[in-house]
DNA sequence: GTAATCGTTGACGTCAGCGTCAAGGTCAAG
DNA sequence: CTTGACCTTGACGCTGACGTCAACGATTAC
């Protein structure tokens, strides 16, 4: 298929394609005419970058999985490297909520300080 | 006092004021020579950015903190524009909490199906 | 032939908060 | 007079993942 049906399919642009091509993690054979042919272990390619990025992984992040897809493993994350970058990115994330977490109890005694009535709701913790 | 000086005060760069300065947050009168002459209730102003900017709020955020001051209140936040501004963001921040929740919950999925020896512990929960 | 729809590469724009030159003016000390 | 520390404005760089032209070629339909 070429790029404009793969685009739909993996429900991203044709922009974002060849910048994933750009940075190395796709390649595309070429048609006769210049076209880029891709073939159905594209899009699993894509589709696993793709939800990958929607967990706020970046491409880099990424790198690993395809690398593993690529050498045959039917999963992206059955190789080793893959799995580093998940213990990696679980620890960033933990990093993150801490800090989120400091962050909103200084706002909400801010809040309360600045004003005693608008007392922040404690129910509706998540 | 000048730049150079309140930069130092406050633990920043003169790029930053400079900066501040362009977005409109705050003002400094000019010296026969041209160079910036800031007070010190401009430091006042510039720490209650930093802290804002610190906590994970951005410069816009900090406009009404600023105006605050400046209308001669002693703290930033005693106006209704801040305390809205506080509410706001504390919901800002509850959303990323719960978004990076439920990534964390996701990668440690995966994380368990890849390598289900490479069980995340459960005891380091903060 | 021509219009519509695809494809190509190249390159600048976006968002925030500055860092980092460049090219100069100002001012006190020695 | 000169060095050196300070100041000025202006403008490009940076990070990530693309969006959005521009200017052009290819293919298909009619």
């Amino acid at each position: 298929m070429r790029i404009g049906e793969l685009a739909r399919r993996a429900g991203i642009s044709t922009r974002a394609l060849r910048y994933y091509e750009q940075q190395g993690l796709i390649t595309a054979r070429r048609a006769a005419n210049g076209y880029r042919e891709y073939s159905e272990e594209d899009l699993k390619l894509v589709t696993e970058i793709r939800s990958l990025l929607t967990v706020g992984f970046t491409l880099e992040d990424a790198r690993p999985f395809v690398a593993c897809l690529r050498a045959g493993h039917a999963s992206g994350s059955s190789c080793p490297e893959s799995v580093a970058v998940y213990r990696r990115k679980l620890a960033e994330i933990d990093d993150e909520i801490r800090t989120l977490l400091a962050r909103r109890a200084e706002v909400a005694a801010q809040l309360t300080t600045a004003c005693p009535g608008c007392l922040p709701r404690e129910q509706d913790k998540t």
